[in-house]
DNA sequence: GCAAATTAATGATTTATTCAAG
DNA sequence: CTTGAATAAATCATTAATTTGC
């Protein structure tokens, strides 16, 4: 029998894991995602407003793609769509990753930020972060919803927020 | 609204976590862990009785220590500990590793094969292969583990039969 | 309504893991 | 096995969003 404060040689410390003490709300069966009234009146902006606060730091970006060279040199601008989504940077960005693009080359990271710098002040490494984070969130998501589908808990799968937004 | 099917790179395999086939409990809160005599009336021999059942094969170990060499010169017996665990060879290498022994070199391993064999029939190899398998699995616990710490399946984690072994 | 308190979202960093080459 | 580059995972930090007590 294990215990939760075990540990060998930094095998498992709860302490490590901040996120895990959050709280979940009370386990309730929501069988269907009926838009509830009282508690979020309407969300109107569910559009994700991200690449709009930038804050500064070291180019992390640069220390990845220390190789960007003129590799570009052929160009293999099969599919530039050219990044309008009615100059929303994260709309943009949000479509490319829709349309497939998850690690953007240095050079793919050069365009896409050329094109947003049209609409804003950003740099390459905010792209970067971007589909960083993006893939990952998306990722750890998906694999949260298929292990508690796959456990079989519904229930938990709705307590935890499943089904809106 | 998100499907179940739903996969992208195939993301989440079931089978990189056996621990989460297991058959769950019907999802009760259980708030402190109390030993439920039901289930497991007793685990005595907590204690894994490896090391002591060992079976040919061929040579691994030396495949790899193949510069088994007069490295131990100089000397550095800083921590010998002498392995005297009261002949449980098992316990005595559970002791080495987890006072940090994770890769021995070939001359670790043959002054280890030789406390051990004070006890019983061992060779090198056994050593050699014991620890590989110890850090392997240890590191595999740890990740299942951590797994469903990081989802913040805490519910999960008890129904699932967290808490005995 | 409103403002403090809480929680969630997300950009930025840091740490760990993977993978290929030597 | 060791090393270094690339990637993924975890974490930190800050802000947006929501809840809650008046």
């Amino acid at each position: 029998m294990w215990m939760v404060g075990y540990s060998e040689g930094g095998e498992f410390n709860m302490a490590d894991y901040p996120l895990c003490g959050r709280k979940l709300r009370p386990l309730m069966s929501r069988p269907v995602p009926i838009p509830v009234p009282t508690t979020s009146p309407n969300n109107t902006s569910t559009i994700t407003p991200s690449l709009n606060r930038i804050h500064g730091g070291n180019d992390l970006f640069s220390q990845y793609h220390h190789n960007l060279q003129q590799q570009a040199s052929v160009g293999d601008h099969s599919k530039r769509s050219e990044l309008n989504n009615n100059n929303n940077p994260s709309a943009a960005v949000e479509e490319l990753y829709r349309r497939g693009t998850r690690t953007p080359s240095a050079e793919q990271i050069q365009q896409i930020t050329a094109q947003l710098r049209k609409i804003g002040k950003i740099e390459g490494k905010n792209v970067f972060y971007w589909f960083q984070n993006h893939k990952a969130r998306e990722r750890q998501k998906r694999r949260r919803q298929m292990f508690l589908v796959k456990m079989g808990f519904w229930r938990v799968l709705f307590s935890v927020g499943f089904g809106e937004k």
